[in-house]
DNA sequence: CTTTACTTGAGGTACGTTCCTCATTTACGC
DNA sequence: GCGTAAATGAGGAACGTACCTCAAGTAAAG
């Protein structure tokens, strides 16, 4: 009727208590038919472990960090304002989150802050960069001091992160340009690509998967090599100007990272946006302004709210080393448009 | 340093423990004055109730019910499923939840099976079904008695449920004709707009929003008269049959509802599949499929397991009287491409 | 001043788990 | 069969909150 405890475990195992606890908390000193006596009552009753009563009995605290990159960008803001929010809401739960900002061009800073941050008392890392092999090292150092450590955002494959949580970059292309051929459908022209940087990972991925599609499915479409801002506004306007000129046959524009604000003004400026396909990622300020205004066709992002949760519930899980549910985890790729906009 | 407790409160206040209960939990016997002292006290420490000892030392059990509408649907098996899985992941939390079907034109069954649950210790309702004079007296009924009662996928605006967990049908609508006016652009000719009933609610309003779209966006586009399938496979195959006679100029399909699995086979019969955008709700075996093969260009749904999710904790907040985390709790509208496919 | 109702304090038990100590039993190699 | 190590048992304290009882206090009404 009831639902069953370790008492009854015992019981029903035909051992004491503290052979049961032993068990169920992975400790030595376990013949392995007892073991196994132990699982099978564990399963017959269909015991599960009371989360509020181990929680409390374990005094257990979550300490986060979160290293998030430095300098203006309306998508950290909104992951760090998430994460604020988030925070709050598990206040309850014993979770705690500390945002640091990471130069993103000095590895070696990277390095020293990660170093800095093992002297607090650090139950998990979630850490939104560029992989390096210094960044890497600083990882693995972090994961042999038992810290578990995902990667938000950008994945950092080669490193030893225990999770990434973000969305596949190339899918995430792979939407944006089936969704742009669909919108000029029967056009015939030219892509303009833009993007902060062609060395990113993510920046690479995404034009990997959108040019996959558009080379598959919409023959009449031709992509133009990228074209690079490095996340600076007045080079944005520059290289903007420059394509404006340079091509004369753009149907349909991608701009496959950050620095949106400053990009739409610059299309602006040189007339771009008029009659034109624009599909962006992610949702901010800006991009929702450009999306109601119809300057933007379609935003590609990801819930944020969903990114941060997760990635506090996966860093909890690899800390209580308890199985992660999969399905609520994965981050989908939003599209986001005029219409549905959240 | 240490989390604040109780005991904390209760020294910052200068009152007793018991005091401090009293005010936490709301009972009565004590003076405004004092109640000031304690919640002064509690938000100078930032004292947080710890949810894992009140859960425990409570022992609450969080039972719900669950009601879907009877008969075939891979939308609602779907939706089963998704319960059954978060069941499990919540077991460890004490939330237990049971399927019941009710069968849809029979509004006085689903008010015996609403009837036969109070006979059971019940902690919260949802609820999926067509809104009818029998079901809003019967969740009156059930609200009266103290049980939560959450609408789920459609809303029934006018029962006295406490939350409707769910996408905004208008919006959807809008969604679905922005998207088929982009797909279409330039092009001129008729959409198709197919739906099990007119006389749902969410068929009505997702009609309203698409033809708003259309009518204000996208003049090229003639939407036609709705096109009725009562859920029925033959009806379906006799519909579209006589629709592809009728109609010779459909540039476009919107398929609003349910039974998506025997329309496409009858849009394919009828070869009104190719060359056209057609765009279906509800992401399910067969919409999936037809996405892939290309049948489909876009699919508007929800996420079926934030859905589930998000329901189990509305009905606990709601149980406890607890403030909802709105954003969390936002169903957002889903576009899914063959590209960004979950 | 007494009565009465209301307010507060003090102290306890319970929830189910974790983690600890110490005693006892069992198994196995010599 | 003895010694040693491994396995198991028994019991208890702690975690922070909820909820209960009973006593003691205070204030207002009579």
């Amino acid at each position: 009727m009831t639902r069953p405890t370790v008492h009854d475990v015992a019981n029903e195992a035909g051992v004491s208590l503290a052979t049961v606890d032993r068990v169920l908390n992975g400790r030595p000193g376990v013949r392995a038919q007892t073991v196994k006596r132990v699982q099978t009552a564990v399963s017959k009753l269909g015991y599960v472990r009371d989360t509020y009563a181990a929680n409390l009995a374990r005094q257990r605290e979550y300490r986060f960090a979160v290293l998030l990159p430095q300098g203006p960008s309306q998508f950290v803001d909104t992951l760090k304002e998430a994460l604020t929010e988030a925070c709050a809401a598990h206040a309850a739960d014993r979770i705690s989150a500390q945002v640091f900002s990471i130069p993103l061009n000095d590895p070696h800073r990277v390095v020293r802050e990660l170093r800095a941050l093992q002297a607090t008392p650090l139950d998990g890392v979630a850490i939104m960069t560029t992989e390096t092999p210094q960044v890497r090292d600083a990882i693995l150092r972090l994961k042999s001091a038992g810290v578990p450590v995902v990667a938000l955002v950008a994945d950092l494959p080669s490193s030893s992160r225990d999770y990434f949580v973000g969305t596949d970059s190339i899918s995430a292309g792979r939407t944006a340009g089936f969704l742009l051929g669909r919108f000029l459908k029967g056009v015939s022209g030219e892509i303009l690509v833009v993007t902060p940087s062609m060395l990113a990972r993510d920046s690479i991925e995404r034009r990997l998967g959108f040019d996959a599609v558009i080379a598959r499915d919409f023959p009449g479409l031709r992509v133009l090599p990228s074209v690079e801002t490095h996340a600076d506004p007045d080079r944005t306007h520059a290289v903007i100007a420059r394509a404006a000129e340079t091509y004369r046959e753009i149907a349909g524009i991608y701009s496959m990272g950050a620095g949106n604000g400053p990009l739409l003004e610059a299309l602006r400026a040189n007339r771009l946006t008029e009659g034109r396909a624009l599909i962006v990622h992610e949702l901010t300020p800006a991009t929702r302004q450009a999306l109601l205004n119809g300057d933007v066709d379609a935003v590609i992002g990801q819930n944020i709210g969903h990114l941060v949760r997760s990635t506090l519930r996966i860093l909890r899980a690899k800390c209580d080393n308890t199985p992660i549910y999969e399905a609520q985890e994965r981050i989908r790729i939003d599209i986001v448009t005029r219409e549905n906009l959240p």
